[in-house]
RNA sequence: GCGCGGUUAGCUCAAUUGGUAGAGCGUCACAUUGACGUUGUGAAUGUUAUAGGUUCAAGUCCUAUACCGCGCACCA
C-alpha cells in the first residue's frame, strides 16, 4: 500500500497535480482520445459548449455549480465511450465589462469615457478583460472542469467576429435587420440604449396629478413631459365622451400658454383608469408612441439624452426632470390647472448596470424584426423559436420551464441590437453619403463605419456554432452540432436560450442543442441571494482551497434539483470533505487486503443494481439522486457493513476490490480528483487514467 | 392583470411519474486504542398547508382556499 494512504486525504496538494497530469495527457480533447486508443474513431459524439463567463472579474458559486453539472455529464459520457467535447470560452459582455472599467476609471482618475476617447478606453477595457480572462481560466481548472483548451473561444475574437458579420449581413439581406427611428429604452446615466431584458423595475411612491386640459381632466405621474401634448385620447366606446369626435380640434390654455389640441379615439385606452382620458407624449412613452404610429401623429422630443428639458419647456429649459417637476406642478397650481393630487405606487424602469432611470426616447437604431416572414422559410423568427420547443426537438429540464419560455416568446417584440457603447462588435455597416455597405468593409476611401456596437447577446446567440468554427464548414461543426446539452441558469432562459435558438434556426436551419438543463440560484444558508453588499459570498477559490473541489462539487450537486434555488453553507461542503476522506480510508483498507477469494454473488448483484440506478439517474438528469445514492452506498453500506463484515476474512478480497474499483468509476464524474488519485494506486488498472476508464456496464 | 413554482421530520431537501413517507445536518442515549483526527450502533420527531373530489390505493391526479417565492405585462 502506498505511503500516501497513511495520512488523511490532502485535497490541496492532490487536485492541482492531478489536473496538470490530465491536461498534459491531452485527453480532454476527443481527437486525442481517439489517437491514444481510449475512444473509438467511429464512436457517437457528445458535446456541450460552456456558457461563456463574462470577463468582468471572477467566478462565483453559480459558475461553480454550472461547472460541476456540466463536468458530470461530460465525464460520464467520455467514460461511456462517446467522443466527448466540451468547448471553453469567455464572453466580452459588452456593457457589463465597459461599465465595470468606466466605474473604476471614474473612481481612480475622475475621468469619464469621453475624457479618454474611444481608442484609449478600449485599450483599458482590453487590458482588464485579459486579466479577468486569466483569473477565470484558472478558476475553471481549479474546479476540475475537463474542457478542451485547444478549442478555447472568445465572443469577440477573430473567428467570432467573422460569424457576427456574416449573420448580420444575412439577416439584413433577408430584410430581418432594419434601421429605424423607433422608441427605445434610453439610459441617461450609461448614455446608451438598452434592451427590455436589461431593465429592472423598482417600486416607487410618487404623486399622481389630475390636470385640467380644456374641457377634460387628465391624469399623469409625469407633468414634466406634458409641454408638447397636443393630442387628447379616449376610448371610442366611452359614453362619457361620446360627444367628442375623432379629429376634433379644441383650443385650450396649457402650461406655457394657449394651444390647439386634437381629439383622438383609440381602443388601447383603459376606461377604468383615472378619468379615462389622457394626453400623449409619443417621444417618451412606448404606449404613446404606438398610439401616435397608429394615427400618424406628430412626435416631439421634450427631454434630451442627459435627462434635461429642451427649449419646448420654455422657462424650464435645461432643468433636470426631477427638479423641474415640482416647479411645473407649482405653475400649474398657480394657473388653476391642477385639480387634485393623489399618492400612488408605481414601478419605475431602471438600467440593470448603471441604475439610471430609463427615459424612453425615439432614436435611430438597428432592430431585428421578429414578426416578418423569413423568405423561403414560410415563418417568422418568432415562430422559429417556438417550433422546436413545441415539437419536442428541444426539451427543457425541468419541463415546466417550457411554459415560461412560451409565455416569454409571446411577448417578444422587435429586438433592438444597437448600443451606444464602445466595447463590443461594432455594427458592421459602413456609410458614404447615401450609400450603405453591410457586412463588408469597402476598400475605397471615405466610408465611415457605424458608431454603435451590437448587443452582447447578438454574438452569444451564435455561440454553439461560432465556437465550432462557423462560417467555415469545419469537421467540428459536422461532428458536434447540434450540441447535446445546454446547461445554464434559469434566469437567462429568455435572453440567451431563446436567442441561440433564433440565431441557429435562422442561420443553420437547425437547433443549437437538444436539451436545456436549467440550474437554480445558489443562495446562502439563510436563503438570501449572495451579494457583495451583504458580504455573504462564498468564493469558489477559497472554498476549494479549504475543502477541495471534490467537496465543493458534491455539496453543489446533492439535494439540488434542476430549476430550483439551493442553499449553500460551509458546513455542507465540510461534510463532503469528510466523505472524500472516508473514501480515502476505504481505499486504504481495501488496498491493505489481498485480492483473493471468490466474488460474493449477492454483493455483486447488489452493486450492479447500484450501477444501473446511478447510470439511469445521470441519463435522466437526476444528478442529485445519483450523487446521494453513491454517498449513501459507499459510506453506510460498503464501509459500515460490508467492510466491517469482511474483517479478518480473506475470502472477501476479490469482492472488496470489485466494489472499490467500480465505486471509483461511478463517483468519478462527481469527485474526479480523489477518485483519480486512488485509482492511480490500484494494483490493476485498465487504462492510464480513471478519467478515460470504461463506465461500468451490467450484462 | 396574465402566468409559473412551492408548502413533506427541528433545519435543508428527496420520494425514479398512483403502490408500505425517506436522506443529510441537527438532537438524545450507548459504544469505540488499528481503515477512519473526519468513527460506529441505536432512538425520537409526520393527520405530507387546509377543505372537498376521483380511485382498490393519493405526498403524487382534479377543484377550491390560504400563505410564500418568482417571471411577464401595464402603470396616462
Amino acid at each position: 500500500m502506498p505511503e500516501k494512504f497513511l495520512k488523511p486525504y490532502d485535497s490541496t496538494a492532490t487536485e492541482s497535480r492531478i489536473y496538470a497530469e490530465w491536461e498534459k495527457s491531452g485527453l480532454f480533447n476527443p481527437d486525442e482520445c481517439v489517437k491514444q486508443g481510449v475512444t473509438k474513431a467511429d464512436a457517437p459524439t457528445y458535446s456541450i459548449v460552456l456558457p461563456p463567463p463574462n470577463v468582468t472579474g471572477r467566478l462565483h458559486m453559480g459558475h461553480a455549480l454550472m461547472l460541476a453539472v456540466e463536468d458530470i455529464f461530460v465525464r460520464f459520457k467520455r467514460m461511456q465511450g462517446f467522443r466527448t467535447l466540451w468547448v471553453p470560452g469567455t464572453d466580452h459582455a459588452a456593457i457589463a465589462t465597459q461599465s465595470v472599467v468606466e466605474k473604476q476609471i471614474k473612481k481612480d482618475e475622475g475621468k469619464n469615457r469621453h475624457d479618454l476617447g474611444r481608442e484609449e478606453l478600449l485599450k483599458r477595457i482590453e487590458t482588464f478583460a485579459a486579466e479577468s480572462h486569466d483569473t477565470i481560466i484558472g478558476q475553471l481548472k481549479t474546479m476540475g472542469a475537463s474542457l478542451d483548451w485547444s478549442r478555447e473561444a472568445f465572443t469577440l475574437d477573430e473567428t467570432r467576429t467573422r460569424a457576427v458579420r456574416k449573420v448580420f449581413k444575412e439577416m439584413y439581406d433577408a430584410g430581418l435587420i432594419y434601421r429605424g427611428l423607433r422608441i427605445v429604452n434610453w439610459d441617461p446615466k450609461g448614455q446608451t440604449t438598452i434592451s427590455d431584458d436589461e431593465i429592472v423595475y423598482q417600486e416607487e411612491k410618487s404623486t399622481f396629478y389630475y390636470l385640467k386640459y380644456g374641457p377634460f381632466t387628465i391624469g399623469t405621474a409625469r407633468p414634466e413631459t406634458k409641454f408638447g401634448d397636443k393630442y387628447v385620447v379616449m376610448h371610442p366606446n366611452d359614453s362619457r365622451y361620446a360627444d367628442w369626435k375623432d379629429g376634433q380640434k379644441i383650443d385650450l390654455e396649457w402650461i406655457n400658454g394657449p394651444i390647439t389640441a386634437t381629439v383622438v379615439k383609440d381602443e388601447s385606452i383603459d376606461m377604468e383608469f383615472g378619468t379615462g382620458v389622457m394626453t400623449i407624449t409619443p417621444w417618451h412613452s412606448i404606449v404613446d408612441f404606438d398610439i401616435a404610429e397608429r394615427h400618424e401623429l406628430d412626435k416631439e422630443q421634450i427631454i434630451d439624452e442627459r435627462g434635461k428639458l429642451l427649449p419646448i419647456a420654455g422657462e424650464f429649459v435645461g432643468m433636470k426632470i426631477v427638479e423641474a417637476r415640482a416647479k411645473i406642478v407649482e405653475k400649474l397650481r398657480v394657473k388653476g390647472l391642477l385639480e387634485k393630487e393623489e399618492s400612488y405606487v408605481h414601478n419605475i424602469a431602471t438600467a440593470e448596470r448603471t441604475g439610471g432611470i430609463i427615459e424612453p426616447q425615439i432614436k435611430l437604431q438597428w432592430f431585428v424584426d421578429v414578426n416578418k416572414e423569413v423568405i423561403g422559410r414560410g415563418k417568422t423568427l418568432k415562430e422559429m423559436v417556438i417550433e422546436p420547443m413545441r415539437s419536442g426537438a428541444i426539451k427543457i429540464v425541468p419541463e415546466y420551464f417550457e411554459k415560461t419560455y412560451f409565455h416569454w416568446v409571446e411577448n417578444l417584440r422587435d429586438w433592438c441590437i444597437s448600443r451606444q457603447i464602445w466595447y463590443g462588435h461594432r455594427v458592421p455597416v459602413w456609410y458614404k453619403g447615401d450609400d450603405i455597405s453591410v457586412g463588408i468593409e469597402p476598400k475605397e476611401e471615405g466610408w465611415m463605419q457605424d458608431e454603435d456596437t451590437l448587443d452582447t447577446w447578438f454574438s452569444s446567440g451564435l455561440w454553439t456554432f461560432s465556437t465550432l468554427g462557423w462560417p467555415e464548414q469545419t469537421d467540428d461543426l459536422k461532428n458536434y452540432h447540434p450540441t447535446d446539452l445546454l446547461e445554464t441558469g434559469y434566469d437567462i432562459l429568455p435572453f440567451w436560450v431563446m436567442r441561440m435558438i433564433l440565431m441557429t434556426e435562422f442561420t443553420l436551419n437547425t437547433i443549437p442543442f437538444k436539451t436545456v438543463y436549467l440550474h437554480g440560484l445558489v443562495r446562502d444558508a439563510q436563503g438570501r441571494k449572495m451579494s457583495k453588499s451583504l458580504g455573504n459570498n462564498l468564493d469558489p477559490l477559497e472554498i476549494t482551497a479549504k475543502f477541495g473541489a471534490d467537496a465543493a462539487r458534491m455539496a453543489l450537486i446533492v439535494g439540488n434539483t434542476p430549476g430550483t434555488d439551493m442553499r449553500m453553507s460551509e458546513d455542507k461542503i465540510k461534510g463532503y470533505k469528510h466523505f472524500a476522506n472516508k473514501l480515502w480510508n476505504v481505499a486504504r483498507f481495501v488496498l491493505s487486503q489481498e485480492r483473493t477469494g471468490e466474488m460474493r454473488a449477492d454483493l455483486k448483484a447488489e452493486f450492479d443494481a447500484l450501477i444501473v440506478g446511478v447510470t439511469n439517474d445521470i441519463e435522466e438528469f437526476r444528478t442529485y439522486m445519483a450523487a446521494e445514492k453513491l454517498y449513501h452506498y459507499v459510506w453506510h453500506r460498503f464501509a459500515d457493513e460490508i467492510i466491517e463484515e469482511s474483517k479478518n476474512k480473506a475470502e472477501y478480497g476479490a469482492t472488496l476490490y470489485y466494489i472499490l474499483e467500480n465505486s471509483l468509476k461511478l463517483l468519478h464524474p462527481f469527485m474526479p480528483f480523489v477518485t483519480e488519485e486512488i485509482y492511480q494506486s490500484m494494483p490493476y488498472k485498465e487504462t492510464g487514467f480513471l478519467m478515460t476508464a470504461p463506465w461500468p456496464v451490467v450484462e
